[in-house]
DNA sequence: CTCATAATAGTAATGATTACTATTTATAAT
DNA sequence: ATTATAAATAGTAATCATTACTATTATGAG
């Protein structure tokens, strides 16, 4: 893979945020510093980095993918108040639970992903 | 709810069907027999009767919605040799899956999908 | 420095789904 | 039964996230 000074700021973009973005929130975050950046660019390049194994992409089901720094596996959930997207860690979920899918369908789990939703610890806080 | 044929075709064609259709689906299996249904009120319906808890719908990650007859409440997984859908009881998953994410990070979870991928029993078999 | 080709910008296309609008139809009231 | 009203439809256009396409630009090996 050849260098490119768009892939280096997208990785950045990604790297350096609290928030999961969107590819489009990336490709605004960067638009205006760099104006001929190109959004078919921004997700082709998140793919790619996700694909390598430098980011993490998270499909979100109706709404648009996100991508994260890469760190210890781990579960999201969506705030149904503020749409902000949480980490979950993999420790609440039993190891087993592939292993228990197969035994009570007969079918093998290669992977799976969980997603919660929910009101967030601020969200929350706000509510009271 | 004011009576509709059309309602009533789209939901009978859901009831009938072994695997989980798509829109689409339920679409091209009523538009022979009824050529001037239109694939709008095929989405309109399906969603309202999956509101009303006539029938379930299913989000699949990447690709077209599927319905289900209403039924105990399960997960899905998706086969990734055949495409097709299968069910997953609901109980290979802990009760206290919630709780556990709460305690773990504050956040509320008021629910949960999980999406399974792997290889269906059937083509395991043939893949021998 | 030169050249092959990877990567880009900009735009068009895709696919699932929803929105819109004129027309049709179920059903409650006359 | 007739009519009136509002719900439902057909058909089409619009939306939104994403990918595909193509001419141009730029990386980096030789």
């Amino acid at each position: 893979m050849r260098y490119s000074k768009q892939r280096e700021i997208i990785y950045n973009a990604v790297m350096n945020n609290l928030v999961h973005p969107t590819a489009d929130t990336v490709y605004a975050m960067l638009k205006a510093e760099n104006p001929e950046l190109s959004l078919g660019t921004v997700y082709r390049n998140l793919n790619l980095l996700a694909q390598n194994g430098d980011i993490i992409k998270i499909e979100v089901l109706g709404a648009a993918d996100r991508y994260d720094a890469k760190s210890m596996p781990h579960f999201h959930m969506i705030c149904t108040e503020c749409n902000e997207v949480f980490d979950i860690p993999y420790t609440v979920v039993p190891e087993n639970l592939a292993q228990s899918a197969l035994d009570a369908t007969g079918h093998s789990i290669t992977e799976y992903d969980i997603a919660f939703k929910g009101i967030c610890k601020n969200c929350k806080k706000k509510g009271e």
